[in-house]
DNA sequence: TCTACAGTCAAGCATACGCTTGACTGTTTG
DNA sequence: CAAACAGTCAAGCGTATGCTTGACTGTAGA
């Protein structure tokens, strides 16, 4: 409970109650996006992600691709790999990697969309 | 250059020369996604965008809709204006704000339909 | 003019993150 | 078996981030 001696914050219904009564309860079913979007908020691992939509690769080709050390890549593709994104198959020496969540590549072709259309003049 | 006595990296051409060339140049246009998607990349910051692409809100029913401080809803948006996403109109003592970049519009769709999906039986 | 309120801003805290480093595993080849 | 290599893992670093707090600005109404 919020005694009176506290600051000024606006509560439940604020200044159009209609607007917020009719969002709260879609923006609360957005629990938990913050944590799916975050899989892809970094350069590096975007691009390893995006890379694994178009082609099954082994981590020293996402290196390759991407820009980085092995160590790098492998410490992403581990990352995405816990989230359920991509999957792997070893082979020999080889560990190959793939998108294994199929609904994410809508998302993928939205961003990259979007950033591709950002550098137009 | 690499000395040979440099740890084992895989450079330039690696296992499969093939796909990384023709990947490279792609995955290159992507630079900067990672700063364009962690504007979405936290459950406050993306209700608040998401919720101004339904409706232009003032700071107070924002904090309202995503249940935050104003102080969190405010700090938000000025991300949000500073990266050019969202603008803003003063209305007496009410601020209000609202989507300005229509082209996140798509990316937003698709993440809320890959964040609501994924909480299906 | 005085009070109340919506919103802003800067400082600071606690945490989280990306990457390097160096040691380690598992596999192939000589 | 030994050497070489793809990949993994944990520790540690520098840095970034979300949010609180408390002071401040601008507007409205009594």
């Amino acid at each position: 409970m919020r005694k009176q001696t506290d600051p000024p914050v606006c509560e439940v219904e604020c200044v159009h109650a209609d607007k917020v009564d009719a969002l709260r309860p879609v923006v609360g079913g957005l629990n938990g996006v913050g944590e799916a979007v975050a899989n892809l908020a970094d350069d590096t691992r975007f691009k390893v992600l995006y890379a694994q939509s178009q082609s099954e690769l082994c981590v020293c080709d996402v290196a390759a691709v991407v820009g980085a050390t092995t160590a790098a890549a492998s410490y992403h593709l581990r990352l995405l790999y816990r989230t359920g994104l991509v999957d792997y198959r070893r082979d020999g020496r080889l560990v190959y990697y793939r998108l294994s969540e199929e609904r994410m590549r809508p998302v993928l072709e939205a961003i990259t969309s979007y950033v591709l259309t950002a550098q137009m003049p």
